[in-house]
DNA sequence: AATTGCCATATAAAAATGGTATGGCGCTTT
DNA sequence: AAAGCGCCATACCATTTTTATATGGCAATT
C-alpha cells in the first residue's frame, strides 16, 4: 500500500466513478483502475462494487475511506508540525534563571511566548553553578545569569541590561537615615549580609575591597548562599545587604529599600548564556534571536 | 512524501546510521541516502545531522520520527480494520424483531455477539409491516418474524424453529378448569382477545375458522394490534388469547398460562427474513450463516 | 601514512507507473 | 433491434522512478 493508491482510492470514492476520478486527478483512467485493483489485491478485500454507471463503495471500502481521510489529515499535520519544529515555532525550550534575573527573564519570556505560543517552556530557578552544570549536561538550553562569571569558557553570552548594585536596608538598619546616598565611611562597623564571596558570584566582593581601601574591616554579620535568603535577612534587620537595585524595586510592598554608596558605583549585568552549538534546535535559535533584538 | 520514504527514515532513525538501516532493510545504502535527501527537500527541513560515524536526529527529525511511528501504527490498524469489515468481524448489524420472537432473537444474538464482539448491534422491535418497510428501505438488514407472511416477495427466509399456538388464559377465564387441553366446543361464547385478523399476521385466523367449522360464531371481545397488548388484555381478564406457547413460557412469574386446543393444533414458525442481495455486507453474511447453522 | 567506516554522488539496470489502444458490458437512443 | 454511448478492465508500449554498482570525500583510528 502507498499514498498514491490511497489517494486514487479516495478520489474514486468521492467521484463514485473511476473515470470521473481520472478526470479530477488529470490522469488517464486505466492507471487508476490498476492501482485500485492492486490495493484490493493487497488488502484481499473488494472495495468497490462495479456497476454499469460507475462504482459504489462496499462496507469495507467505506471503512477504508473514513480511515484514509483521517490518515491524510494526520499526514498534513505531521508535515506541518515538523516544519514548525524546524522553524522554531514548536518544540521545547528549557531555561535556567537566577533569582536576580527573574524580572528580566519573565519579561523576555512573555514576549517570546506571544510570538511562539506553541513552544513548551521549561523554566528552573537555581544557583548559578547548578544551572551551569545543567547547561553543560544539555538539560538546559540557556541561562539568565549575571556577569562576573569566570566559568563561561566555551559559552556564549549576551548582555541584556545593566543594574546598579546598591545597599539594601530597612528603616531600622539604615546607616544614614535622611540621606539619599551612603558614604562608605558610614559602613564602618555596620553589620552586613552578603552573598558568600568565596565563589565568583557574590555581588559584595568589590564592596568589601572598597571598605578595606577606605581603612576599615567590614563587619559581615551573615554570609548568604543565595539572594532570596539575603533579602530575608536584611528584611529581618540583621544588617544591610548589597544587591542589584532592580530586585528590590520589583517588591514595592516590602519595607526594604536601597540607597547607592557614595564614591563607589558598581553594576551587575544581566546576561544570557548558552552553548555555542551550530546545530542548536530551532526554538532555541529563535529565542536567542529575540533576546538579541531585545538586549541592550 | 510516501510510505517508503517514511519507512526508510524511521529505519535510519532507529539504526542511527544510513548504512545500518540499509543492512536492516536489505537494500543498498545509496537509495536510502537519496530518499532521505528527497524527504528533507520536500519538507525543507534537515532531519539528521551527518557525523563521521553515523547520523543523529535533529529536533525536527525527532518530531517526525515520533509522528511517523503513530502513522505506521494507524496504517496497520486501518488495514486490519478494513479486512475485519470485509470478513464480517466488524461493522454494523441492524435487526428488526417482533415481540413474539424476542426470546429466539436475543438467544441467537447472544451467540452472534460472542463470536463477533466487534460488530455494533442495532435492534428494533415493532410491528411486522413497519419492520418490512424498514427492510425495504435498507434501514434494517434482517427481521425476526413469524411465518404466514404474504409479503415476503423478493425476500429470503429461514425457519428458526417452531412454536405451538395455544390458548392463553388466567385462572378466572379458564374455559375448562382442571383439564390439560380445551375442547373446541368449550370456546363457545368465551370472550377472546386476538391479534387483529384483517391483516395477514394475526395468529387467530385459523382458530376462528375452526370455531365456525365447529358450529358457533366465536366471540372476539377485543382486537389487539400487537402481541404485548393482547397479553395484557388476557392478564386483565378480558378473555382468552391465542398465542405462541413460548411467549408465555418465557414469563414464569406471570399468572397467565397456556393450554392446547383439543382437535386443533396450529403452529407458528419463527423465521428470519432478509433481502436477497449478493453483495450483502460481511457482518450480515456472517449473521445469516450463524442463523443457518442454528436454525431448525 | 594507511586503513576503515561513514555518507554523497554518478551512472546503468530494474521496477513501477502512466498513456494509448482496445474489448466487454449494460443502458439509452434511434 | 441495432447503433451509440459511457463505464470499467486488459494489453502493451513509453516514461518515470527507484534500485544497485562503482566511486569519491571525509574524519577517526591503527
Amino acid at each position: 500500500m502507498n499514498f498514491k493508491q490511497l489517494e486514487y482510492f479516495a478520489a474514486v470514492a468521492e467521484a463514485k466513478s473511476i473515470s470521473g476520478a481520472a478526470r479530477e486527478l488529470d490522469v488517464a483512467q486505466p492507471p487508476i483502475s490498476r492501482q485500485l485493483a492492486l490495493l484490493e489485491d493487497e488488502l484481499g478485500v473488494t472495495l468497490f462494487l462495479r456497476t454499469n454507471k460507475g462504482v459504489e463503495l462496499t462496507e469495507a471500502g467505506r471503512r477504508l475511506y473514513e480511515q484514509s481521510r483521517q490518515m491524510f489529515q494526520s499526514l498534513r499535520t505531521m508535515a506541518d508540525s515538523v516544519r514548525d519544529v524546524a522553524a522554531g515555532a514548536r518544540g521545547r525550550l528549557k531555561l535556567g534563571v537566577i533569582y536576580s534575573d527573574v524580572q528580566i527573564a519573565t519579561h523576555l519570556l512573555k514576549k517570546y511566548h506571544e510570538k511562539y505560543p506553541q513552544v513548551e517552556l521549561y523554566v528552573r530557578m537555581g544557583a548559578p553553578d547548578d544551572l551551569l552544570d545543567d547547561l553543560g549536561r544539555r538539560e538546559l538550553h540557556a541561562l539568565f545569569l549575571r556577569s562576573q562569571s569566570g566559568r563561561s569558557c566555551g559559552l556564549r553570552e549576551r548582555v541584556l541590561g545593566e543594574d546598579p548594585l546598591e545597599l539594601v536596608m530597612c528603616p531600622e538598619t539604615d546607616p544614614a537615615p535622611g540621606r539619599d546616598a551612603i558614604p562608605i565611611q558610614a559602613l564602618r562597623d555596620v553589620p552586613m549580609c552578603l552573598l558568600r564571596s568565596d565563589d565568583l558570584w557574590g555581588y559584595g566582593r568589590d564592596l568589601l575591597e572598597e571598605c578595606r581601601r577606605a581603612g576599615f574591616v567590614p563587619n559581615v554579620a551573615c554570609h548568604c548562599y543565595d539572594t532570596p535568603m539575603e533579602l530575608q535577612m536584611v528584611q529581618a534587620g540583621f544588617g544591610v545587604g548589597f544587591l542589584p537595585k532592580s530586585i528590590v524595586a520589583a517588591h514595592p510592598g516590602s519595607p526594604v529599600y536601597t540607597k547607592p554608596v557614595l564614591e563607589f558605583s558598581a553594576r551587575s549585568y544581566p546576561i544570557l548564556v548558552w552553548e555555542d552549538d551550530p546545530y542548536q534546535s530551532g526554538c532555541v535559535r529563535r529565542f536567542l534571536e529575540l533576546a538579541g533584538a531585545c538586549g541592550l
